[in-house]
DNA sequence: ATTTAGCACTAATATTTCTTAAGTGCTAAT
DNA sequence: ATTAGCACTTAAGAAATATTAGTGCTAAAT
């Protein structure tokens, strides 16, 4: 159990050196907590024996630990008013009637990483949440035509199949069918209806049934998972600590990795919820901050991601505001 | 005029340089020239005062000038044959009859950046070549639908829009006109053909008129003026010469800014052009390589983006080999 | 008239040494 | 428990030095 002077150094400690990027020393904190460098000294020694804090080199001041962050997220940190700016700009956004949610939330993602520099990342609902709304096809030529598939939660996807050989009425007849008989179905789960529901059916009232459906399996298989939206990315090149060329490969590398989005999509609790450091399964160096958002039609996961070294107070408030004004 | 060992000389100087990316010694040269250093070193004295090459610092060897390279492309460079392997792994796509021409360019472009490590861009046609094939809308509740546009050449964009208090059929008679009146018009046209064909018919025909003119206004304003897609563009962190960070953030960011790209569909003869350090409009480190590709249905850009010092007759190879399969 | 050997010269790079500044930890006095 | 004071550490910067890989130039050789 920490005193109450040992958690106000602590915070103070995190706050500064999220402000200046630098090890804060102990005469930095002395002159706020009126009492000598040593005194602040003996309290750092302890919090760092407490696995708190860090130095970088033996004479260093401390920075925090990835174990400080944790404990100043959960215990220290304060709930921070937004600025008005800040704030006003989103508004409009969200008072903004004639935009759909979606665009509303990927503008409001814009301008969040445009005022903190950092990155967003907006996670529809994955393929296995949207049901089949709709097929479409659009003949661009004899040969050629367009696949389009909604699905209820207006994620589109298009598909340009080429025919050979084939008559645009048995595609059509093809298209009813699976517009009549799969309606409903979650995306992850049409090929398999496909199979057991329509092979059968179009193998008796379609010609060249085989190569109508083959064509119709790969649109629904090349599917994408989910629905992912990165803005901002280029901001990671602005932070002190990604210098180094072969470590923002690496950041930039796993942001395009499938594995590495899912994750951050999955096993939340209905919170903001914060993977600092190793937690962030980015990069050492790297948080994410992150929260699902559920609404009657549709739902998600915003997160933002920057630095450890990051605002979390500024992020989390900006979260909440706009997990709030979504759900409304 | 150069003479014959000046140009070996030059030649020789470049593709060193590309393949090891250091200075090229006078030393290195003169094995294969069958003649002292001190005899190259005079010749490389007259190339650099002809402005084909340049120094580092005063004691360093020889790296190809911007007009160097220009020399070398235009009047040096010989035909490389494809490597085998990479060939056999292009004409796999092509061959692949399944495969949508627009599908073959991406694959053939992903694969060739990541045989090279370059980064690729397709730009397709511009908004103005392409015309209206048709509009869908579906609805996905009381308030809010998908309107779907898919061009001739097999573009497709789509909108979700929100519209209080409309009633659908009144919507799908706005679609029923628009692809009766409209359909084939070129879709940087469309907004004018809209307010002086379409919304004096709808003030008559059609409830809501006003709404609903609106909602499919911002449909055509917001059209993607062009079908984009870069492959590879973190293999640019791959390169020696972009160590600099803040050098990367300013190229990232040119091959995000819509100009550039403009740039590079742009003024093209037919053949494959090739854009050397500032002439790339991007970076005075970069390259452009680029050709225009046309077909019976589509037509557009492929380039390949990469340092200064980039393999140019493999590269230039390969760009003939796409665009001879694609036009095929 | 070229070519070349030889040598003085240059700049980058690496290594070493020194200095300074900003910190710390520890001890003894308060 | 707090603090003043001091010895100590490290990073960071500056200056001195050596090494290396190259050049340009000159005068002799072909």
């Amino acid at each position: 159990m920490l005193t109450k002077r040992q958690n106000n150094i602590l915070k103070m400690i995190v706050e500064q050196y999220i402000k200046l990027a630098k090890p804060v020393s102990s005469k930095l904190l002395c002159k706020h907590f009126k009492c000598s460098s040593a005194t602040i000294r003996s309290e750092m020694a302890s919090l760092e024996e407490l696995g708190l804090l860090e130095k970088t080199h033996t004479s260093s001041g401390r920075i925090p630990s990835e174990n400080g962050y944790r404990y100043y997220v959960d215990h220290l940190m304060e709930f921070k008013k937004m600025d008005l700016e800040d704030m006003r700009k989103l508004q409009i956004i969200f008072k903004n009637h004639e935009l759909v949610l979606s665009d509303c939330i990927s503008k409001s993602l814009q301008l969040i990483s445009d005022m903190t520099s950092y990155t967003s990342i907006v996670l529809g609902t994955s393929s296995h949440e949207n049901l089949l709304k709709q097929i479409d096809v659009v003949p661009l030529d004899e040969s050629q035509l367009i696949v389009l598939v909604v699905t209820d939660k207006g994620h589109v996807e298009h598909k340009n199949l080429k025919l050979e050989d084939v008559s645009l009425d048995e595609v059509k007849k093809t298209v009813n069918l699976i517009n009549k008989l799969i309606i409903g179905t979650p995306i992850d789960e049409i090929s398999t209806k496909l199979e057991y529901e329509i092979k059968p059916i179009i193998g008796q009232y379609v010609n060249q049934h085989e190569q109508i459906y083959n064509a119709f399996y790969t649109v629904f298989t090349d599917f994408q998972n989910q629905n992912i939206n990165i803005v901002g990315k280029n901001n990671i090149l602005k932070q002190p600590e990604f210098s180094n060329v072969d470590k923002i490969r690496d950041i930039f590398n796993k942001l395009e990795d499938h594995e590495t989005l899912e994750q951050i999509s999955e096993d939340d609790d209905n919170n903001i919820n914060i993977y600092i450091g190793r937690e962030s399964h980015i990069d050492d160096d790297m948080t994410v901050i992150k929260t699902k958002f559920k609404t009657a039609n549709d739902e998600g996961t915003i997160a933002i991601i920057g630095p450890k070294r990051m605002e979390y107070d500024r992020v989390v408030s900006m979260l909440e505001f706009i997990k709030e004004n979504i759900e409304r």
